[in-house]
Parts: C-alpha cells; structure tokens; sequence
DNA sequence: CGCATTTGACCCGCGC
DNA sequence: GCGCGGGTCAAATGCG
C-alpha cells in the first residue's frame, strides 16, 4: 500500500492545522491572524514566541512521521503475514469467520484485504439485517460512552439527530437494547443501536451502521458561528469507525458539563478550548482517512503480535 | 396539532 | 417445519 498519501496528511495537520477542516476553524481563523495584523507591535512581540511554537510543532509533527512510518512498516509486515497466512488456511478463515452466508457472499472480499481484518469478523454480529439493505453494509462502528451509572436513559449525545424506532431486550444482556435512526437528514441510511454493557452498567456501547450522507450537525452549527458544538459531537462518530479495532471509549460523565458549556455558549470556554477543537478536528481528519484506520489496526495488531 | 417516543406485533433468518 | 431471537413497523401515547 501507498504510505506517503496519508503521511502527507498528517503534515498538513500539523503545520496547518485549521486547514483540516475548512469551514470550522475560519472564524477563530479570523479572530487569531487579524488580530496581529492590526497590532502590529505585538505582532513582533509574539511572532518570537510563535516561531518556537512553529519549531516545536514541527518537531511533533516530525515525531509523528516517524511514529506514522513505524506504523506503516509494522502494517506492511503484517499484512504480508496476513497474506501469506491466507493463502496456506483460505477454508478455516472462510469458516471461523461468519455463519451468514448473504454477507459472507457480498462483494466486501477485496475491501477486506484493504482494511486488514477489521470489519467482517466481530462487526458482522452486530449487522442481522435484512439482505436487501446490503447499501448499509458498509460501515459499522462500536463506541463506548462512558455515562453517570444513575443515568439509566439510553440517549448518547453524539451531536446527531437521532429518532427512536424500536426498543428491545436481549438475551445476553438484561438491559434493554434502543434502535435509532439518523433523523437530521430524510435520506440519511444511518443507525444506531444503544445498549449497556453487560460488564459495566455505567458504559453505553453504541454500535453505528452506514454512513451519513450528510455533515455533522454541530459542524453545521460551527460554521453559522459557534465553534463550541463540535468538540464533543463530532468524535464518536468519526473516531472509530471501524469496528472490530479497539473500541473507543468516551468518558461522558465529566462531559456532561461542557455539554451544557456548549449550550450555554460560555465565552470564557472559548480560548482554552481551541486546541481541544484542533486536537479534535486533527482526530476526525486522520480517523476519516480509511488509509489512515486500516494502517493504524494493522500496526496496533502487529504491535501486539510483536510483543506477544 | 405536530412531532418524538413507547411498545406490542410482526417479519425474517438461523439452528435444531 | 418449528421455535427462538434480533430487528423493524406502526398504532398509541405523551409532550411542548
């Protein structure tokens, strides 16, 4: 595989972090640079400082290309492994991997080769559905939201738009399973389901389905003028896709606060936040990249077939 | 009154 | 073929 593409990107991160996302960071975009234009005396002041911060970036981001180029060794090491591993046990992969055959039969062979082992083993539990919604195949993810354990409400406040259509209590789990469907767009094919882990009753495993064919709604709302909505919204969603890789887990119980933040649009929040913003906005750029997903659990599998 | 949620009924795939 | 279990539908209900 092309390394160098998604390498490129994280430089981009980077050196210029706000052009991540274009139509988020223009108003604080605005707000930083004309300020010093119009002051052009601390501008000299702060231009010292902003070369060290120049420098250090740079170091981080060299340090990261290394990490990245790691990554993508270990990748290739273990994809050959796959390959090869492939190639001597084609039967018991086909066999150990799912009892349903309509999907074992979908065309997704070729995209498993790309994305490395991730998405047909564990994530196809999570997909029972109906052979003719083959359009949803695509994409499942599983989030885990770390909730107040006397929260016994099922809603994760990933910043979508969600509208309940059915509840159900499972086998293997006592506490009820929700079904949502991604209302903020008619057309929108996304669902999720919202169950309590059976370990933890204080985590919600949210598992996402299909992609949404529409932007974030707090990305919306970020580029009519408030930066504030994202930070929270924006990383379930796009952080892990991708499933059958680790798990992400967000800790909401501290969360909840700056949800409030958010609606309260609090304009002491603003400035300490920014990174926070970046750091989120640098996040949902790389975790969006397939590249970028298959590469880092290719790596993280190699790293753990390395120290085992 | 319109919209979202609830909840029982129904559908469908799978295992026996 | 039948029963089970997960997923979805849609009428009833609640709420602003």
């Amino acid at each position: 595989m092309d390394c160098s593409s998604w390498i490129n990107t994280s430089l981009d991160l980077n050196i210029n972090p706000y052009r991540v996302h274009e139509e988020f960071p223009k108003k604080v975009e605005n707000n930083f640079f004309s300020l010093g234009m119009r002051k052009s005396s601390v501008k000299e002041e702060s231009s010292g400082a902003l070369v060290e911060e120049l420098k250090r970036v740079s170091a981080e981001n060299k340090k990261l290309t290394e990490m990245l180029t790691e990554m993508c060794e270990n990748y290739n090491t273990l994809r050959s492994n796959l390959m090869e591993y492939m190639r001597k046990n084609p039967e018991k992969e086909l066999s150990s991997s799912k009892k349903r055959k309509s999907e074992g039969s979908n065309n997704n062979s070729n995209q498993m080769g790309v994305n490395g082992n991730s998405e047909s083993s564990s994530t196809d539990e999570e997909s029972c559905k109906k052979p003719r919604e083959d359009t949803i195949k695509a994409k499942i993810s599983r989030v885990h939201f770390r909730t107040e354990a006397s929260d016994t409400s099922l809603i994760v406040k990933d910043g979508y738009q969600w509208r309940k259509y059915g509840q159900k209590v499972t086998r293997d789990n006592p506490s009820p399973r929700a079904y949502f469907k991604c209302s903020f767009a008619p057309s929108c094919p996304v669902k999720k389901k919202v169950q309590r882990s059976v370990d933890d009753q204080s985590v919600l495993v949210a598992t996402y389905e299909g992609e949404h064919n529409h932007p974030h709604p707090s990305q919306m709302e970020a580029t009519s003028g408030s930066n504030h909505g994202m930070t929270i919204g924006s990383v379930p969603c796009s952080a892990s896709l991708n499933t059958s890789a680790p798990t992400v887990t967000l800790d909401w119980t501290k969360s909840k606060s700056s949800n409030d933040v958010v609606k309260k649009k609090d304009p002491k929040i603003e400035s300490p936040e920014v990174p926070q913003i970046l750091v989120e906005q640098m996040a949902t750029s790389l975790t969006k990249d397939p590249n970028f997903r298959a590469a880092l659990v290719a790596a993280i599998s190699g790293r753990m077939l390395h120290n085992n």
